[in-house]
DNA sequence: CTTATGACCCTGA
DNA sequence: GTCAGGGCCATAA
């Protein structure tokens, strides 16, 4: 059911950045969810490439964009890890995050 | 054109 | 639980 999608680079962008904006403080969310519910399943790694480049003083909450295994895609022990981290337990979550309490905050909702 | 790279993901051992 | 392999797709060189 699946086929190449064709969309602008400015789309895609628009899309993934208003849908990383929708996630509430104190859920998290994946690359892969973040990609599917933007409307481009597969994307995982085009929208960790946007997160990426984001400017400097953005808005977007990219500490609360993970890996499906539960934990930052930052190297242990690198800065921005340690920053990630920060962020999360301030907005609640344990430092030991895991797969099983991403499922508990996840955004968007299962079915 | 071909290779290499990456804030990824799924499966199987 | 961890780890390796293969798949994935846009960008950069």
């Amino acid at each position: 059911m699946s086929m190449p999608i064709t969309f602008s680079e400015h789309e895609f962008k628009d899309n993934v950045l208003s849908t990383l904006n929708a996630i509430p403080k104190g859920s998290l969310s994946t690359y892969g969810a973040i990609a599917k519910a933007a409307g481009y399943s597969g994307y995982a790694r085009q929208v960790g490439y946007i997160l990426k480049n984001l400017p400097e003083h953005s808005t977007i909450p990219w500490h609360r964009v993970i890996n499906a295994q539960g934990r930052s895609s930052f190297s242990p022990g690198s800065e921005r890890h340690a920053a990630q981290c920060a962020r999360l337990i301030s907005e609640g979550h344990p430092e030991t995050l895991g797969k099983a309490h991403l499922t508990t905050v996840f955004w968007p909702i299962f079915l």
